[in-house]
RNA sequence: GCCGAGGUGGCGAAAUGGUAUACGCAAAGGCCUUAAGAGCCUUCGAGUGCAUAACUCAUGCGGGUUCGAGUCCCGCUCUCGGCACCA
């Protein structure tokens, strides 16, 4: 390598980060800016371990997509903040023996650092943090909208309730009956709690599934889990006469009802297919034709859908059918009939009914780490919001903040000076919530904070909106993050931004209206997990490799939709391959005198295919196209103008050493990253050297390079014909029929 | 069970219905070096073959459409994700 020095990650990375930042290079003018592109990735939590390169993968895929539209003209605003309240953060501070607001601080700075170092195109001048009472403030203020509007209310419910975590869990944090943090077997429990009406906006959210631009296995699990589904409630009735209302989507099979099961709480296994039941000793009257059926008690119908109670068709349905062939019960094999549908409706045994499968949002939490609820008790006036002015309410700093277990919350062990308030209705002493709420509402709004954050809006009592700067940054341009917020996150977003514009504070329904879910990395063709010790920490990658191999190793594994597995072995690769870069920008002997057509042909080709590939997210490809023309450049020679058109498309992946080699090799104004994107010039893209493949029945047997792609198909055959492999083939056969495609292949038929 | 994404060299992967295996990794041989490392050059789907001649076979399996299928259609199968007694 002789007289150029290999390339020195560590000092250039730092070097390049200290000077962005103090430049403000990534900090658009968000009141000026001419062409707003809300470029955002998902909210992290920050972890126990810190950034894990899952994230940095997520982050780095969105970056790349950032700068790409920054160097095409566009005020990019990309910002960063933490998800840092919530269940996750508070439990790793007990495992470690530390206040959930000293670790806080400690995991805030570890994060930021981290983050800085990957090399992110962040704007540091918007960072906010779910913790922070600025922050957590205005979520508080969404409750009280929420409240004020008739859509959060208190009630006692069957609720889900973690034993690990010691506290409630809304539906959408269960999964397969487990706690969607820990993993521990969710029980069931009676108690009072507060909830937002999400279902009142069911529909809307459904609806506007169709317009927006989101990968259809998410856009489907939102539909299922919505689960709306069309049929009627008919009522059956008890010997007394009373009624007994049964949902049901096959009304037209009421003819076939030999059995009436109902659901029964302590009974119902959600996993358990083997069926049990127990005889009421009861009976019902079918309204259609005044039949008595047995009403039957069962672990298998869902308490908490429908009416919970549900009509026994063992002819139609096959859980029915396994219950009465247990039992013994009747079975009836009669057809379905459509007529019944409006013969129900015109004798009132039932009406049409839609129901869902979502259900309100369990928002209360009997946790210490999240923002209070920001309501006050009064035993005269009930329920009322705390007064907008008094916001936020501080999370008090107390000692006992573990979770109690019996289903209160750690702030009952807030002095009585915070429990105790006065109502704001009338004066009289009341007392305050204790509960705190639920981390996804933290995380359903923050999208709208970052635009706004040091306006005068946010800093006052009304609304943290600024409407100018709300209507010219949102809704999101892109929203990149992973598939398993599906339902969580990008459910609970929707609703609130929906909500939202109902109140008039914003004029948007839908907060990405475009979505990319990116893939999962995995670790030696395993997924990742501190069991198999398996986990990549990105730090150690950096200090060896650099924050620029790493991140374009990170997108070179497979497709960005699809995920991809990391080896080490991969990455040396990457580290090679940016290594190569440094020393060919760096060798005089590159700008000799050289074949530059096959160069610049391919050089125009390379910019076509990386702005056609980085606009779909295709940067596998893109880099792959990167790495030929470098060995083009390597193999021909390159003037600097190809150097510089090398540099820029490379800078989306690797920032730093690209803007080194920019500023102080090529000698360009800082900085590469607000250069313009270069754009490929049609007339290098038409190639006058060019191979037409001779198939014989669709077989390739010969190829004739031809200096001109106008041939016709005349000209083509005649000289296809003469080429000595192709008249071996076609010697003594006839030709049926010749295909044809102009500078591209011609096919005989034989 | 339902829904979604997939199955291509030793490995990660690429291919608007038109040259399958680009790009990279690993491996082998060579150059350089006192040596090692780094770097550079060459080979690299399987088979027959002296061959860098020619041919045959290969994109999970079985059919089909087409001059031509990894790609489109039908039927299987396996893997990975998500949902699930939702009536």
């Amino acid at each position: 390598m002789s007289a150029i020095d290999k390339y020195n990650h560590i000092s250039i990375e730092n070097k390049w980060q200290e000077k962005w930042l103090k430049e403000g290079t990534f900090s658009p003018n968000i009141k000026t800016a001419k062409k707003p592109f809300y470029n955002l990735m998902m909210f992290p939590y920050p972890s126990a371990e810190g950034l894990h390169v899952g994230n940095m993968y997520a982050f780095t895929g969105a970056d790349v997509y950032g700068r790409f539209k920054r160097m095409n003209g566009y005020d990019v605003l990309e910002p960063i903040g933490l998800d840092g309240f919530g269940i996750h953060s508070e439990n790793y501070a007990i495992k470690v023996g530390r206040h959930p607001k000293e670790h806080a601080e400690i995991s805030q700075k570890n994060f930021y650092k981290q983050l800085h170092m990957i090399g992110g195109s962040f704007d540091w001048e918007k960072t906010l943090e779910t913790y922070d009472p600025n922050y957590y403030k205005w979520t508080q203020w969404l409750f009280i909208q929420m409240f004020k509007a008739g859509l959060a209310y208190k009630d006692r419910a069957i609720v889900n309730w973690c034993p690990t975590d010691k506290t409630v869990l809304s539906d959408e944090q269960v999964e397969g009956g487990k706690c969607e943090r820990c993993g521990s077997e969710v029980t069931k429990r009676s108690m009072s709690s507060w909830f937002f009406r999400i279902t009142n906006y069911a529909d809307r959210l459904l609806d506007n599934i169709e317009e927006i631009k989101w990968p259809e296995k998410i856009k489907i699990a939102q539909k299922n889990w919505i689960g709306k589904s069309q049929g009627m409630i008919i009522n059956f009735k008890n010997e007394d006469g009373s009624d007994i209302p049964v949902f049901t989507t096959r009304p037209d099979t009421l003819n076939a009802v030999t059995f009436i099961a109902t659901s029964d709480e302590t009974m119902y296994d959600e996993k358990n297919e083997t069926k049990i039941g127990e005889f009421t000793g009861k009976y019902a009257i079918n309204p259609f034709n005044n039949k008595k059926v047995p009403i039957w008690k069962t672990n298998y119908v869902a308490p908490r859908y429908g009416t919970g109670v549900v009509m026994g068709v063992p002819a139609h349905d096959d859980r029915d059918m396994d219950f009465a062939n247990k039992y013994h019960l009747d079975i009836i094999k009669k057809e379905p009939d459509e007529k019944l549908w409006k013969l129900i409706e015109k004798n009132k045994w039932g009406k049409i009914h839609t129901n869902y499968h979502l259900r309100d949002w369990g928002i209360s939490r009997q946790r210490y780490w999240g923002p209070p609820i920001p309501m006050i008790n009064c035993k005269d006036c009930g329920w009322q919001p705390v007064p907008e002015s008094d916001l936020p309410v501080l999370l008090p700093d107390i000692k006992e903040f573990k979770p109690q277990g019996d289903g209160t919350s750690p702030l009952h062990n807030a002095p009585e000076s915070w429990k105790k308030v006065k109502c704001p209705k009338c004066g009289e002493t009341a007392e305050r919530e204790l509960d705190v709420s639920d981390t996804f509402l933290d995380s359903s709004w923050y999208f709208l904070a970052y635009p706004n954050l040091g306006t005068e809006e946010w800093g006052g009592n009304e609304s943290p909106l600024n409407k100018e700067i709300t209507k010219k940054w949102l809704p999101v341009n892109t929203y990149i993050g992973g598939a398993e917020h599906a339902v969580l996150h990008l459910l609970y977003a929707r609703f609130v931004t929906m909500f939202l514009k109902d109140q008039g504070f914003i004029d948007f329904e839908e907060p990405f209206p475009f979505l990319f879910g990116h893939g999962l990395i995995i670790k030696d063709g395993a997924k990742m997990s501190k069991s198999k010790g398996n986990v990549v920490n990105p730090d150690e990658y950096i200090n060896k490799f650099g924050a620029d191999t790493l991140r374009t190793y990170l997108m070179f594994l497979g497709p960005y939709d699809q995920g991809g597995d990391f080896r080490d072995s991969g990455i040396e690769g990457m580290g090679r391959f940016i290594q190569r870069v440094w020393k060919t920008v760096n060798d005089p002997k590159i700008l000799a005198d050289s074949d530059r057509k096959d160069v610049y042909n391919k050089l125009h080709q390379t910019i076509k295919k990386i702005t056609d590939d980085v606009s779909n997210f295709k940067y596998n490809t893109a880099i792959s196209a990167l790495m030929e023309l470098l060995n083009l450049i390597q193999d021909k020679g390159a003037d600097s103008g190809v150097l510089k058109v090398l540099c820029q498309m490379l800078s989306l992946f690797a920032p730093h050493i690209t803007e080194e080699l920019w500023v102080n090799v090529l000698h360009q104004p800082f900085s590469i990253h607000t250069s313009n994107w270069p754009e490929h010039d049609a007339k290098y893209l038409k190639v006058d050297q060019v191979t037409i493949v001779v198939q014989i029945n669709g077989k390739l047997r010969s190829q004739l390079a031809i200096s001109n792609s106008q041939f016709s198909k005349e000209e083509i055959e005649s000289l296809a014909r003469k080429d000595e492999k192709v008249f071996k083939w076609l010697d003594g056969k006839e030709i049926k029929k010749t295909i044809f495609i102009p500078g591209k292949l011609i096919n005989f038929v034989i």
